[in-house]
Order: C-alpha cells, then sequence, then structure tokens
DNA sequence: ACCGCCGGGTGCC
DNA sequence: ACCGCCGGGTGCC
C-alpha cells in the first residue's frame, strides 16, 4: 500500500483552458493512433505544399516552426480535408485540396505519418508554403511512393532537417543513462519544514523542501521560452503564443531511494497548512511518525468498497490517499467523464496530486496512468527513485502529467525529443537533457551539497578472501580448464570467438561453477563447435547454451537493446537477445536477417525458447549426494567467527548462482543459523515478508539472508545488514556495488565490511583483474566506445581470462 | 491575391 | 461573337 500512494490537497479551483485543451485532445487522440508504432519509422522523403485558407483562422506560425495535419473526413465541403495546427493547436488553415486527396489517401490508409514544417512563416495572409515529410515503415515505402508520384506530386528524397551531430547507441545509451545524473544545483537554498513537522530536515531535505517550493510559486519559464517583443518564443518548436505560456507548478523529485522524499512531500503539503489552520490525528503509516501529534489534519484513506465517495467530503479533507489501481478502477468505471457517476477523485478539483513511486505509471498505455492523466490539479509532482527504466517513453508520462507543454502532446515530444534523440541527434538529446533539468531535482547517496557529501553513512570496507582449493578439487578444475583452453583458443586462432560465444560462455561459466562447489554443475556438456546432426538434438544443445547463459544471472546484455536480456531467445548461431528485439531485426530485414553479433543467417522460426519444466529433478540430486567445498569452507569459518564474537551481526550472503544458494542452506542449517533466503523467483509478496522478517529487530529474527545477486531490483532495504559475503565475483561491478548498496545506505549504523571469495589460481582472480579495468573506464566517464569495440573488447576480455 | 479563376461586357485599327 | 480580349469580382476545406 505504502508504496501505491498519490497525496492530494484539496479544495482549490483554477479555471483550465477549454478550447487549447479539447483541439490539443483531438490531435493527441489522432497521434495515439500511430503511436502503436512506437519510434520506428524511416523517412521516405519531403515535399513541398500549400496551406490556405489563412485569412478563416487565427493560428499563426513562424518560420521553421512544426505544425500538425488533423484529418477532418467529417468537413462537409470534403471528406479529404486536411486541417493544419501550429504547436498549441490553433488551426491554422487547410491542406489545399488536390493535396489532400494524397495526404488523406495515405493518412487514412496508415501508410505514413505525415509531417508539417513552415518553411518560410506567413508572407502573406491567405497561403502558405508547408514542407511535408513522411516517415513510416520501410515496407510502406513503395506504396506512400506510388500514391506520391501517380498523384504527380514529386518527393524529394534525404531529410529535410540535416542530422549533422550523431551520437553512436553506446554514446546515447551512455548519456541516456546519466540523463538524471549531475542535475543538481548548488544554488538552491535551504529551507525549514514549518513547525508542524516534527522530524527535523536534514540540509539535503530542506533543499529539496526549497527547490520544490520554487517550483511551486515561480514564474520563471524553462529557458526553452525565449520572450520576443510582445509574444513568447519556443526555441525547441519555434513556435510562439501570445499568452504567457502556463509554467508547470511542480515537478520530479527523483533523489535515490532512502534520501526521505516522502518527508520532504509532507513538509511540503504541510506548508500550505500553517496559518493556525487546526490540522488531526493522521492515520497513516509513515505521516505520523514525521507530523506533531497536536497538529491535526484530516486525512482520508481512499480504499476499500465501503469508501466514501462524497466530492465534498474529499474535498473538504486536507489530504486524500489512494492507489493508482483505486484510481483506476473508478475512473474506468466511470468512464472518466459521465456526468452521473463520474469518477470523485477525478471530480474534486485538487490543489496538489504527488504520484508516490511515480515509475508505476511509466507506461502512458495502462488504465491506470490515463486516469493519472485525467486528474484535475494545479499542482503536480511525481517521487521516483528511478526515473528512467529503459526506455525514453517513459519519460513521456512524466512529462505529460507535468503538462510540461507543448511536450504534453505526444506529437511534439515524438518529433522534437523522442526520435531525434533515438536516431541520435545531438541536439535532440540536448534539448531532451534539458526539458528534464527544469523539472527535476536528483540527488543519489554520493551527491555532493556545496562540497559536504549529502548524507554520512558509515564506512565501508571491502577485503578479498583468496579461497585454495583441495588438491581433489584442483585436479577436477584443471581438467575442466585445460579442456576449455583448447576449445576457446581455437575460436580465437579462427577469429570465430563471437561465432561460438555461448560455447565461450558456457565453459567460463563451468569454471566460475567449479571455484563454487562442483555440485553447480548439474548437467555437464562436454564442449560442442561439432555441428549437431538432427534438429532435436540441434535444439537440445541451444536449449542448453542458453540455460548456461542465463542460469548464471551473468547479467547478458541484448546486443539489440545493449539492456539485460528479456524473454531471451537463442539463434541458430548460439546468440542470445531478447525475443521483441530480435523479432524486430528479422521483420525489418526479412529474408536478408542476420545476427547483430555474427552476422550468421537467422530466421524468425529457428528462434528457441527456454522450456520451463526440467527444473527440479536436479535439485534433490544434488541434496542427497552433499560433499562441501573449499568456498564453502570459507564461508561457513568467517560466518562461525563472526557469531562468535557479536552475534548481533547480521550478513548477506550473496550469489549469482541461485544453486549455490541451495547448497550453502545445507551447512547453515547444520550449525543452527537461522536464516532467510531472497532471489529472483519468489514473488512481490514473498520477497516483502522476507525482507521485513530479516530487518525486523526482533529476538529470533534471522542473521543470514542468502541473496542472488540480481534478486529484488534496485531499492530494497538491507539495512539490517553490515557484512556481505560476495560468494563470486561478476561480470559487472555494478550488479556488485548495488547489491552492497542494500545494506550501505541511510540507516545503516554500523561499519559495512565486505568479503570477496576468489579461488586463487583460477579464472575468478581474472574476472576480478577486469573488473579493475571496467571499473577504469567508467570513472573516466567516456562513452566513446562503438558497438564493434564493444565486441572486440570482450573477445579481449575472453582471452585474458583464459590466459590466451 | 503584385496571383489564377470565373463570368459578364464587349468587339477593326 | 459557338471566338479572344479586357477588367472587375472574387478567393479554404
Amino acid at each position: 500500500m505504502q508504496s501505491r500512494r498519490w497525496f492530494g490537497g484539496a479544495g482549490f479551483s483554477f479555471a483550465d483552458d477549454p478550447v487549447t485543451e479539447t483541439l490539443s485532445q483531438a490531435i493527441r487522440g489522432t497521434g495515439e493512433e500511430l503511436d502503436r508504432e512506437p519510434d520506428t519509422g524511416v523517412l521516405f522523403g519531403s515535399l513541398r505544399g500549400s496551406v490556405v485558407g489563412l485569412r478563416y483562422y487565427t493560428g499563426v506560425v513562424n518560420k521553421g516552426e512544426m505544425v500538425s495535419l488533423v484529418r477532418q473526413p467529417q468537413n462537409p465541403y470534403d471528406r479529404n480535408a486536411v486541417m493544419v495546427a501550429n504547436v498549441y493547436g490553433s488551426q491554422v488553415g487547410h491542406i489545399k485540396r488536390e493535396l489532400a486527396v494524397l495526404l488523406a489517401n495515405i493518412m487514412d490508409n496508415n501508410l505514413a505519418r505525415v509531417e508539417g514544417v513552415v518553411p518560410f512563416g506567413v508572407t502573406n495572409q491567405f497561403t502558405m508554403s508547408v514542407v511535408l515529410s513522411f516517415w513510416g515503415r520501410e515496407e510502406n515505402r513503395d506504396a506512400v511512393v506510388r500514391q506520391i508520384t501517380s498523384r504527380s506530386f514529386k518527393l524529394q528524397s534525404g531529410p529535410t532537417g540535416t542530422h549533422t551531430h550523431t551520437h553512436t547507441l553506446t554514446q546515447l545509451k551512455n548519456a541516456f543513462d546519466n540523463l538524471f545524473e549531475n542535475l543538481m544545483d548548488d544554488k538552491i537554498g535551504e529551507r525549514e519544514a514549518v513547525e508542524a513537522v516534527c522530524t527535523p530536515l536534514l540540509p539535503h531535505q530542506k533543499q529539496a523542501l526549497s527547490w520544490m517550493c520554487a517550483c511551486e510559486n515561480n514564474a520563471a519559464l524553462p529557458h526553452f521560452w525565449e520572450v520576443k517583443g510582445e509574444l513568447f518564443y519556443n526555441t525547441l518548436t519555434h513556435s510562439s503564443v501570445r499568452e504567457r505560456p502556463r509554467r508547470v507548478r511542480g515537478g520530479i523529485l527523483a533523489d535515490d531511494m532512502g534520501l526521505g522524499k516522502t518527508l520532504t512531500t509532507i513538509a511540503l503539503i504541510l506548508s500550505n497548512f500553517h496559518h493556525g489552520k487546526p490540522l488531526c490525528e493522521p492515520v497513516s503509516d509513515q505521516l505520523d511518525q514525521h507530523v506533531r501529534a497536536d497538529v491535526k489534519l484530516n486525512v482520508y484513506l481512499y480504499y476499500g468498497s465501503e469508501r466514501n465517495r462524497d466530492t465534498h467530503f474529499l474535498s473538504s479533507q486536507h489530504m486524500v490517499l489512494t492507489t493508482y489501481n483505486v484510481l483506476s478502477a473508478d475512473y474506468s468505471v466511470s468512464g472518466g467523464w459521465v456526468c452521473g457517476s463520474a469518477s470523485p477523485l477525478h471530480t474534486v478539483r485538487w490543489l496538489r496530486v504527488v504520484l508516490d513511486e511515480g515509475h508505476i505509471i511509466r507506461n502512458p498505455n495502462t488504465q491506470q496512468s490515463k486516469a493519472v492523466l485525467k486528474l484535475n490539479t494545479q499542482r503536480r509532482w511525481i517521487l521516483t527513485g528511478t526515473p528512467i527504466q529503459n526506455n525514453l517513453r517513459d519519460l513521456w508520462m512524466l512529462v505529460a502529467f507535468l503538462r510540461l507543454k507543448p511536450f504534453d502532446v505526444r506529437e511534439w515530444w515524438n518529433r522534437v525529443i523522442q526520435r531525434p534523440v533515438t536516431q541520435g541527434d545531438k541536439t535532440g538529446l540536448q534539448n531532451l537533457q534539458a526539458l528534464v533539468k527544469c523539472v527535476t531535482l536528483r540527488r543519489t547517496k554520493t551527491s555532493r551539497v556545496c562540497g559536504r557529501p549529502l548524507v554520512s553513512l558509515p564506512e565501508r570496507s571491502v577485503r578479498i578472501e583468496e579461497v585454495e582449493l583441495t588438491q581433489k578439487e584442483r585436479e577436477e578444475y584443471e581438467l575442466a580448464r585445460t579442456e576449455g583452453r583448447t576449445t576457446i583458443s581455437r575460436y580465437v586462432a579462427e577469429g570465430t570467438v563471437l561465432r561460438n560465444y555461448a560455447d565461450v560462455l558456457a565453459i567460463l561459466v563451468r569454471l566460475r561453477q567449479f571455484c563454487c562447489h562442483p555440485g553447480l554443475l548439474g548437467k555437464t556438456t562436454t564442449h560442442t563447435g561439432v555441428v549437431a546432426v538432427t534438429p532435436a538434438e540441434l535444439r537440445e544443445r541451444l536449449i542448453m547454451k542458453l540455460r548456461l547463459v542465463l542460469g548464471t544471472g551473468s547479467d547478458e546484455e541484448c546486443a539489440v537493446c545493449l539492456d539485460s536480456v528479456r524473454l531471451p531467445v537463442i539463434t541458430h548461431c548460439a546468440h542470445v537477445y531478447c525475443r521483441p528485439c530480435i523479432a524486430e531485426v528479422i521483420r525489418s530485414e526479412q529474408e536478408q536477417a542476420r545476427c547483430p553479433l555474427c552476422r550468421g543467417q537467422i530466421k524468425a522460426s529457428e528462434l528457441v525458447e527456454f522450456p520451463l519444466e526440467e527444473e527440479e529433478e536436479e535439485e534433490s540430486n544434488l541434496l542427497e549426494n552433499w560433499r562441501s567445498s573449499s568456498k564453502v569452507e570459507a564461508l561457513m569459518s568467517s560466518l562461525l567467527r563472526l557469531r562468535s564474537e557479536d552475534d548481533s551481526i547480521r550478513s548477506l550472503v550473496v550469489s549469482q548462482f541461485t544453486r549455490f544458494l541451495t547448497i550453502l542452506e545445507i551447512p547453515l542449517r547444520e550449525e543452527g543459523f537461522k536464516f532467510v533466503r531472497l532471489d529472483g523467483t519468489m514473488s512481490q509478496k514473498r520477497r516483502a515478508q522476507v525482507i521485513q522478517e530479516f530487518q525486523s529487530d526482533a529476538p529470533g529474527s534471522p542473521l543470514i539472508m542468502l541473496l542472488s545477486l540480481k534478486a529484488g531490483g534496485v531499492g530494497i532495504n538491507l539495512s539490517a545488514a553490515s557484512r556481505v559475503f560476495l560468494m563470486d565475483p561478476a561480470w559487472n561491478p555494478a550488479a556488485e556495488d548495488q547489491c552492497v548498496d542494500r545494506c550501505h545506505r541511510l540507516g545503516q549504523k554500523r561499519d559495512v565490511v565486505i568479503t570477496k571469495f576468489i579461488v586463487k589460481g583460477s579464472v575468478e582472480e581474472n574476472m576480478v583483474k577486469i573488473q579493475r579495468q571496467k571499473q577504469d573506464l567508467v570513472e573516466k566517464a567516456f562513452g566513446t566506445k562503438n558497438p564493434s569495440e564493444r565486441k572486440t573488447s570482450r573477445v579481449d576480455e575472453i582471452r585474458a581470462l583464459m590466459e590466451l
């Protein structure tokens, strides 16, 4: 409950501009149809046309201004009519009749998205030029070109706006990942909370409060607005308006988890109630911790079937809490608009709406998001610790909720931000950065305010504990290593490492598993490399490879989206991608589709998925023939020593191999440790239970949590633990850091000690070396590597790992 | 619109 | 004159 909440301060009313709203809604409506084809689309070309009937309408346009084209099938004079509107939705004119026939055809059949730019501005009061560009899917290109030429219009090829500066995919990804970083502005002052707040605010929280108050009250426009004479000029869309654009009253508070976003927001809300207003005993969870007991605040929890839907009652509350589910349920029942049964929360005119855990509503297509966008409020806030998950499109929802005009209309967001950025246009990215910066405050735990760290955390130290293998283990390990080296050095000599990447990974994984415990190997695979004979055999082999790539938590990246693989499939050339990513490659390249990693031919019918059965059998086997390993022994002696020294210290035991966690349960039980386990297979509900149990300081609560490296995503709080045992090195040092951050965070009272177990004279030692190099690279903060360099360095990595 | 188009007025040079 | 030419009226879809 706590996580899905918004606050509304009731009782204020304000007038919206109904004309602009309806028109932009009309335009938004048409935009969403095409938006199912997200940011895809290539430029087919452009042509010059004319807009007529200017003198009948009030909409004005400048030189270079973007305009939108809206079909008017109901127009009584011409069913092919195409209306031209400026950025603010004011009608400018119509597309000339003969051209409108063409556009109507293309638009109605969804063959292309048509966009207009006015090249000269208004040269006369009757007609004007417009450059129309046609964007669509490659397979529609022919049809569009045919349509255009058959009506004897000339399609100019090539881009209209020349994008001279472009980014590579990697640069883009880096820039995007850093979008919310370095937004700190030392100029922000601090502001004390009003007396009603009893928890003292930390300096950075006072700073956030000051910033939030400024955002709600400051009249300054974002700097992409320039005042030109009587008009306000938008430098991104080249549009201008006579009336001062309404400033966003609110923003995105995107501080890291644990920096006190909720407390700051409560302080903000209370700052509106300090004129001697009576406030009542609060009911909510976190609220009563921070609000003085004698302060009376009317807070209503709007959920449950008996909730009071009376809008007068709701309006009389100082604060109403609800969940996204309740909000969207009310909204979809009432259809949002219907007068008689309108959604109560959509009827009240709020002073302020706060979206807590705002990333929950990042997908604009969900009912929840639609319901949220339709709330009627003066001030708007989004609280989130993770403003971007993966996609630029996630951001639109935030912009739309804030009504950051004109980008709350999809077309302008797509044209000015989304498409330019995804196509690597540098100015597009700069615009995006500017846009984000003007509404966002984000600090991380490592941010500094005026040279001082934001929050002071206890020390954290890392020690590497070398583990010696027993003679038997060493023999087994060397056998596997020699075998692996032979195979990999052959690939290196042939230059086919990437072609056999899954094989190579499989070998490495085996070695890493040996270092932990021989029982991890499960169904062993003899090294492949020989072409399989039957399709069934091939399939079996591919599934095995897929299992190896994924089952280890090695965090493979999909080479298409450069993100962690989701919905994994493996190609016949044994490369793993997200299914949607590779399906898109195949769809767009059709028969010529090639594997992005090795350029081998790929087909949709040959993608192999992971079968969900057959997991359990090996588990029981593991437990029956129990034996220990050097690494298990090393951990156990550390834990036993720790318990005898101080039995109040709690530990995280982390591995990438969930099976290793299962193995570790046996000696932990034997030694009488109380422990819990958190891994990626558990339901959200179960995870929350486990975390609560571990965090509890009740007597008899667990001393140890077995944790899979990637479990739980970001943000879970394990501050009860001050010891971390990293059982096996990860490819990605950031993953280890994030894991440690779960206990080294606000609320941690002790120094945090991290122990990394590394088997001496093994692939693990080499992984640690590579981790260091990677860290150096990150610290240099250069994202200059393009995808092909990336692959080369990966080959180098493998050679370094195998000492070739 | 300092255009094009329409349709009425007009008619040797 | 069932044409050409002139000049006024007119003008999105």
